[in-house]
DNA sequence: GTCGAGGGGTACC
DNA sequence: ATCAGACGTATTCGG
DNA sequence: CCGAATACGTCTGATGGTACCCCTCGAC
């Protein structure tokens, strides 16, 4: 039965798009996108769009406003919404269930029938090659680079005109266009895929998940050997005098040279060149031009912050190139990036004094000090420092500053490949050092995945590189080892769009589900004074007690609450330990949890024990080090089992992550709804035992996964907003608009109250034809109807005529000191602030609706209410208890 | 001189 | 945070 | 058995809101 059937009439269209995408399986495209793919054409994709995957009629005009009243309607009955959640999901799932051929193997039989519903349209894209037709249609964008367009992309490699890109993209488009759906022949596969899965599918999972990383290097390596191997003079840029400072020059020569391709092995294997070329001439700067190169100064705990932004920068350039602010504005909108808006300008002006060239070490010594001036002047100061630096600058070089002053490289090389290169030009170096060939593949692998796992367990160059230095690559396991003290890299979690993709991943393995709570993510580090164990960098007598962020920032200061609690929950006898926990702000008289926003209100330095004003209570999930030993290499399920046996719960101090280890949907299903009933934001989803499940920060950046409940069907707002202003885009956007303001309507007053600004979810080609479109509506003023912030700060570029109506989805409501939504009709406390949106993100334009069909500001109101009211249960304490600068008195 | 508002920057999500 | 796009690698199918 | 085409994972860089902290500047 087409599973369209079953959904609930209320639902109407959005469903069944959303429906659809959402529980897609993994190795499937989305109708929408797979429909893009094949039919991107500049013109008229959204007839492309409406008419074709979305068998979406009239309903649609309404159903937005349905739904949201269906909401208000529902939320004093709570239960009934949640009840609809449950069975849109029930529905979505379902189908899927039904539907799915076995994309991927490890899918059951039952998958060899034939879609229908929905997606019945659309032929299921198996693996493998469907069909002839498609080869010459898709040569034009072939996954090589075609000869002609890599002569293209050659010839103007930086700041390929955004015309040309347009062309380019199109003229892709235009050949996958010809690319006919084909008629699917398939069911065969499905069944034999089936048996073998049946039959073996744990092996075969298990060894290719443990094998690959290291076969995978192979085609790469080989590119590598050749490049890396060579010996000297391969580096464009000529060597300096060895010992000498190692030139800016050169590593601003390496960054355009890296600029100029998209290959991310070309980026590699000059990263790897020229930091080969720092260890045979000038070996004692590795580590600062390494910092340099990921754009850092320090490690990430020692706070070290430059504190220039865009607008000091600006001032600096300004001053510096003699320019006025206006006109570096106008460049700046049309190049999209300041660093070549400061290059052009100093072009203009000859520099009459030859400072001396710039080194990797005085631009170091430079930036560090604009970072540590601060006090009174501290400003100016540091434009001074900044104009210092410029002006000593020559050509490319005040480029590359003014972008590392910005803290974005924007080079697509990031600190994963930098480690990489790194791995690679140290084990050749140390191999040309002793006289010795160049090493194998073997060896290179060997090095590469060393340097990873030592730098996951130890993230600090500071200590890897000297070490590296001092024993060679291959015995850093040996002295680099994690410690308390240094954070580590967290593992993250992939988003999942729906709970089949949970199974369809994790079927038929021990996993256990978590709640996802809203917080902040911490881990503490601890040493009890005169442990056993000794750490080279913790002094024996004091111990250390730690708090780091998911960035590896220290937190310390901020949590002393935390720290001063530890040992009412910490066992006896446990000496030392690293947890991976959640920091949630605490209702003290509710015993439950309060919203992020709440925790955001927590000082953040000097913060005494005594005055903290919100409480919080720690969800520990996670043990990553105990009693002086590391258990990253330890299954989830031991580290668990030991976590558990290592802490003690206590009420609105610490508590276990709520989990269920329960493999069936239906147990995932509930369990979700408790998460969100108890204001979390949704699941983490995790491997127990295999090895899978070991704590693999950089190896496997996203072996957890996250089901969040504004993914699913029926859970997540959307609203209809009308686009009244926009932004110059920047980068990658530039001569785009990078992003917009939006609005909801009020029909009382008759007025556009703006509600956030939106910047993601739009395709490159989405941004082109938003653009071509809207630049016709442009207007001078704003119109006395929108009600908006009066800051200078919140006003956008440019304004327009209210026309366009984009649906947006969004995560939750929070209340807004810049927005104007609803203000002084939802329940915001008198405290003149509208509401806003968390998480915004464009899902499609809806052309069939006028501005003055969008979400109304008291649906805005409503939906913010409804949320007050899940978040804070039904009777929610004194009246609206979600109210945030709401003292909280005990 | 002191105080508060607002700009600018950075962190969290 | 969310998201799209590009690249690299693994897998599969047609011949 | 190979080449071509697809599927999938990883990495990168566009962009969101809010709160705090620090500095600046103007009012008194």
């Amino acid at each position: 039965m087409p599973p369209k059937a079953k959904k609930t009439p209320g639902a109407g269209a959005r469903q069944s798009t959303l429906g659809s995408f959402f529980t897609l399986p993994k190795g499937q495209k989305p109708p929408e996108l797979q429909q893009t793919k094949l039919k991107r054409t500049r013109a008229a994709p959204k007839t492309a769009l409406s008419s074709e995957n979305e068998d979406e009629p009239e309903g649609v005009k309404v159903d937005n406003q349905d739904e949201v009243m269906d909401g208000t309607e529902e939320a004093d009955g709570n239960t009934a919404k949640t009840k609809k959640r449950v069975r849109d999901e029930e529905v979505a799932v379902k189908a899927e269930e039904e539907e799915e051929p076995a994309t991927k193997r490890g899918r059951k039989a039952s998958a060899t029938k034939k879609k229908v519903g929905d997606e019945g349209a659309e032929p299921v894209k198996k693996r493998g090659r469907p069909a002839k037709t498609t080869a010459s249609a898709t040569k034009g964008k072939g996954k090589k680079v075609e000869p002609e367009s890599e002569e293209e992309a050659e010839s103007k490699p930086k700041s390929p005109t955004k015309a040309k890109k347009v062309a380019a993209t199109a003229a892709k488009k235009a050949a996958a266009a010809k690319k006919e759906p084909t008629p699917e022949p398939e069911p065969e596969a499905s069944a034999s895929e089936a048996e073998v899965e049946a039959e073996s599918e744990n092996e075969v999972e298990a060894a290719s998940e443990t094998e690959q990383p290291a076969i995978s290097q192979g085609a790469r390596k080989q590119v590598q050997s050749k490049l890396t191997a060579g010996g000297k003079g391969l580096h464009p840029y000529p060597d300096w005098a060895a010992g000498t400072p190692v030139p800016y020059a050169a590593l601003v020569k390496t960054f355009t040279l890296i600029e100029a391709t998209s290959k991310r092995l070309e980026k590699l294997s000059h990263t790897s060149l020229f930091l080969r070329q720092v260890l045979r001439l000038s070996p004692d700067e590795l580590l600062m031009v390494i910092h340099m190169m990921i754009n850092r100064l320090a490690a990430d705990y020692e706070g070290v912050e430059l504190g220039i932004g865009e607008s000091l920068l600006m001032k600096a350039i300004c001053e510096s190139c003699g320019r006025t602010m206006q006109k570096l504005k106008e460049d700046h909108k049309e190049v999209g990036d300041l660093g070549e808006v400061a290059m052009k300008s100093r072009n203009t002006q000859t520099t009459l004094f030859k400072p001396k060239p710039l080194t990797v070490a005085s631009v170091h010594a430079g930036l560090k000090e604009i970072a540590t001036t601060k006090g009174e002047g501290g400003q100016t100061r540091k434009v001074g420092g900044i104009k210092k630096l410029l002006s000593a600058a020559k050509g490319d070089e005040a480029k590359y500053l003014v972008r590392c002053l910005e803290g974005k490289l924007r080079l697509g090389l990031a600190e994963r490949t930098v480690i990489v290169a790194l791995s690679q030009a140290m084990i050749v170096h140390e191999a040309e050092k002793a006289g010795k060939k160049a090493p194998s593949l073997e060896q290179m692998t060997a090095a590469e995945s060393i340097l990873k796992e030592v730098y996951s367990s130890l993230p600090n160059y500071e200590i890897i590189i000297p070490e590296m230095m001092k024993v060679g690559i291959m015995k850093l396991k040996d002295t680099c080892k994690m410690q308390p003290g240094v954070p580590l890299k967290p593992m993250l979690a992939k988003p999942t769009k729906a709970i089949s993709e949970v199974l369809d991943r994790f079927e038929g393995k021990q996993f256990t589900c978590e709640y996802k709570y809203d917080g902040e993510r911490v881990q503490i580090h601890y040493v009890a004074p005169n442990a056993s164990t000794e750490f080279p960098t913790i002094d024996k007598e004091k111990g250390i007690a730690k708090i780091f962020s998911r960035n590896s920032e220290e937190l310390s200061p901020k949590y002393p609450d935390i720290l001063a609690a530890l040992d009412k929950w910490v066992q006896k006898g446990v000496e030392s330990f690293v947890l991976d926990c959640e920091a949630v702000a605490w209702d003290r008289e509710e015993k439950r949890v309060l919203p992020f926003q709440q925790l955001m209100t927590r000082k953040k330095k000097d913060v005494a024990v005594e005055d903290v004003k919100v409480k919080v209570c720690v969800f520990g999930f996670d043990l990553l080090f105990l009693n002086g030993k590391s258990l990253v290499q330890e299954t989830l399920a031991d580290r668990r089992k030991l976590m558990y046996k290592s802490f003690t719960p206590v009420l609105g101090e610490f508590a276990f992550a709520t989990a269920t280890d329960g493999q069936e949907l239906e147990t995932i299903q509930s369990f979700l709804e408790e998460s969100i009933k108890a204001s979390c934001e949704g699941l983490m989803v995790k491997m127990l035992d295999t090895s899978e499940s070991f704590y693999e920060p950089s190896k496997r950046s996203r072996n957890w996964l996250k089901v969040k409940k504004d993914y699913l069907a029926g859970a997540g707002d959307s609203l209809d907003l009308v686009v009244i202003g926009a932004y110059h885009g920047k980068g990658k956007r530039t001569s785009w608009y990078g992003a917009f303001l939006l609005a909801c309507y009020n029909p009382s007053s008759q007025n556009y109250e703006t509600i956030c600004n939106i910047g993601t979810g739009f395709s490159e080609e989405m941004l082109a034809k938003i653009h071509a479109h809207l630049v016709d509506f442009e207007i001078e003023k704003p119109k006395p109807y929108y009600i908006h912030a009066s800051g200078n700060m919140q006003q956008p570029d440019v304004w327009f005529e209210p026309k366009v109506v984009w649906e947006v989805k969004t995560a939750d409501l929070s209340l807004s000191p810049k927005y104007m939504a609803a203000k002084g009709i939802a329940d915001t406390e008198g405290k003149g602030r509208g509401i806003s949106l968390r998480f915004p993100r464009f899902i499609r334009e809806r052309d069939d609706k006028k501005p003055d069909d969008a979400t109304t500001s008291s649906q805005v109101a409503e939906m913010y209410n409804r949320q007050d009211v899940v978040m804070n249960g039904v009777n929610g304490k004194k009246g609206g208890a979600g109210g945030v600068d709401d003292d909280f008195e005990y």
